[in-house]
DNA sequence: CGAAGAATCAAACGATCGTTTGAGCATACG
DNA sequence: CGTATGCTCAAACGATCGTTTGATTCTTCG
């Protein structure tokens, strides 16, 4: 059993470390020893606790994703099938835990990281991603098929794809989602929500 | 003066390797050892030639760019300010070039390179990029500011921003941007303009 | 031809990479 | 108390990184 730490485990402040240097450096741009002194801990700590370098990609990925999604899937049961849910219904319930994510503290850098990951053509990252996560993409798909169905099976995917690589590149931090310091928080990002949905809902529900 | 090599001139076997590992590895996961190795050039012959590792990534850049927004610049001279533009032809002067390239044998791999360097937060490159490109959005924003008067200076530049996100992300090989075998290569082409033509203009236009 | 310059080459530079080792410290349990 | 066990630590491993050097080859031109 671990000794209860000064301040976090040193499992969670490599994991907090490597996320910002992730999002920062890459994960190629990122080394051991740059990540292990800011986190305050022993170099051979990561190999210790996680076994490797990538072993804590994956776990730097697992860590956010679990919640992202999980959140993302329990607001999708809640709308899913229903005969009054619209297209916005959906796409809120996609955006929405993201932006929470993005917009809390700790975990503000993860969507960078995310966006990097996209970027990696590696096939062991994609797989990893696509083995752990795909479901989610393929459900949401699904409601979005029973949504619209006079698209094609490919008009679909081309234009779910699309929504998905506006909203990395939003959520990464490269648009004005930056909030300006008179707007409260929840309310910037009930507004950056809605720019996001009512962008995604005219691409996807555009003739 | 440089003697005629057997295939190709040193400096192009550099770039051409560089664009293709930069693609598949990034660029600090792509070493001057395996560029070199894969260009048949000898290991010496990046820093005799273009000086240093960074250099070189500004040279794929330079390249490639300076014939796309050359064109993108030229085909919005076209249409801009003429008073039966639609936000139609501006997307199609900025998206055609890209897929002119995207789907030129060796530049194909381009579109990969760019969409790393919209995930690296690398403030050398990025303002290596704006300083010599800038320009380009910046004028096609404007013509779009004319087409979509009713927009606001901050709703207008949220949704170009994310008209690129989505862009990017596409044409950088992750969505169905493959051709299939059976469809001719200029078809296809017009197809995935006519595509991507047809959401970002909606998502523009989006009331 | 012969000198000059451009280009290529093998080899080495010091720095840094991810990973491993083995000793040392702390806590837990008989 | 003594001895496992979880954890941290400094140090070193071999490999690979970007860059530089100095000699060698090739090309051009007086």
């Amino acid at each position: 059993m671990p000794a209860h730490s000064a301040a976090l485990p040193t499992k969670e402040r490599i994991l907090g470390a490597a996320e910002e240097l992730f999002a920062r450096h890459g994960f190629e741009g990122a080394s051991l020893r740059q990540l292990t002194a800011a986190a305050g801990v022993n170099l051979a700590a990561v190999n210790y606790h996680f076994g490797s370098k990538d072993r804590l990609i994956e776990e730097v990925f697992r860590r956010r994703l679990d919640q992202l999604n999980g959140r993302r899937m329990a607001a999708l049961q809640r709308v899913a099938g229903q005969p009054e849910t619209s297209v916005e219904d959906v796409l809120a319930a996609f955006i929405g835990p993201a932006l929470e994510l993005s917009h809390d503290g700790s975990g503000s850098l993860f969507m960078r990281v995310l966006a990097r990951a996209f970027a990696e053509h590696d096939d062991t990252l994609r797989k990893f991603l696509s083995d752990n996560y795909g479901h989610v993409m393929r459900q949401f798909t699904a409601e979005f098929a029973r949504l619209l169905p006079h698209l094609s099976k490919e008009e679909l995917y081309w234009r779910v794809d699309l929504v998905t690589g506006a909203l990395t590149h939003a959520m990464s931090g490269f648009g004005m989602i930056q909030r300006k310091s008179d707007v409260p928080e929840e309310r910037h990002r009930e507004e950056t929500a809605a720019h996001l949905i009512r962008f995604a809902a005219s691409g996807l529900k555009s003739p």
